[in-house]
DNA sequence: GCAAATGTATTGCTACACCG
DNA sequence: CGGTGTAGCAATACATTTGC
């Protein structure tokens, strides 16, 4: 079976029109050629050049033979092109599964800013459920999850995060020209929050009673979106990630640093044990670049 | 089971001869 | 003189064997 490199050296000899100027192009020796192009002959088994006044004329079946020879050696630089691409992380395609908090505009925008240094990938984004991206995560069919912190350490590898929550009041409520809200502040005032079994509700009650307020419940809804809208119908107030706040701001809301300091726990999760592809490792950077930014 | 040693194939070089 | 072809050599890569 013929070699690359015979190809390559057929080729040069074709385009150069001699031996020597082909081992020129090619930066070998002008008897690398001489044996490349023997070697091919033999292999092919018929002749490509005739030998006249000691100077190669081609043949025709190498005339005929040339046309596809460019076109595999083209292919051959897709590969090598494709191959660069996917070591500089600029080809392949990254699936997400996030939890709504943050697939809703957060991710789309660390994405698209991903996106504009790295072209050639294709992301696939999907908003669903924390039980749900945890299963999508450990059956391999997303390369990145994001959901609340409950799930089997067993399946998936996980990097935990956490986001200092903020306090979100309607613009023009009273507690609005404060810079620091505090329980005290907020006792017996209506909030919107999770519903009550939920374990960050129960720590906001937790956090309230350790601080001799009262947490006076008026809403209760599953998504921090939810939470702000109603929010921002001048329902009451809430206690939010600072993600969804700041997609909120500026929609009749408007966002207060909340002390002591209340934490929404969150992960990033990985397929087990698979080793992560250098667009995930890219992407995963970018994020964390992202979430400094709520520190 | 692993590393060192050995054998083999490939590659590309230089030197040299031949041709027109 | 420039181009082509062959022989021989060294470096390298790879596979297999040997020794611990």
């Amino acid at each position: 079976m013929f070699k690359v490199r015979q190809l390559e050296a057929f080729h040069a000899v074709m385009v150069a029109g001699t031996v020597t100027g082909a081992a020129v192009r090619l930066g070998l020796s002008q008897p690398a050629i001489s044996t490349l192009i023997a070697g091919l002959e033999s292999d092919l088994g018929f002749s490509l050049f005739v030998r006249e006044k000691s100077r190669l004329q081609p043949t025709e079946e190498a005339k005929y033979l040339h046309g596809a020879v460019v076109g595999a050696l083209q292919g051959l630089d897709g590969i090598a092109q494709l191959a660069a691409d996917i070591r500089d992380a600029k080809a392949g395609s990254l699936r997400i599964a996030a939890l709504p908090m943050l697939a809703l505009e957060f991710l789309p925008r660390v994405a698209a800013h991903f996106l504009r240094d790295y072209p050639g990938v294709n992301v696939t984004l999907q908003a669903r459920s924390s039980p749900t991206v945890v299963t999508l995560v450990t059956t391999q069919q997303f390369d990145i999850g994001f959901s609340e912190t409950a799930y089997d350490p067993g399946w998936v590898d996980a990097e935990k995060l956490r986001l200092r929550c903020v306090c979100v009041l309607p613009a023009q409520h009273p507690l609005a020209g404060k810079d620091v809200i505090r329980p005290a502040d907020l006792s017996g005032l209506p909030i919107v929050t999770a519903p009550r079994d939920h374990i960050r509700t129960q720590r906001l009650q937790e956090l309230f009673a350790e601080n001799g307020a009262t947490l006076s419940i008026k809403v209760e809804t599953p998504l921090f979106a939810s939470m702000c809208a109603f929010v921002a119908e001048g329902v009451g107030y809430s206690i939010v990630d600072p993600v969804t706040a700041h997609d909120f701001s500026g929609r009749g809301l408007v966002a207060r640093r909340f002390e002591p300091a209340f934490f929404n726990d969150f992960a990033m999760l990985f397929p087990a044990g698979k080793p992560r592809s250098l667009v995930t490792q890219a992407f995963v950077r970018l994020v964390a670049e992202f979430l400094k930014d709520y520190d």
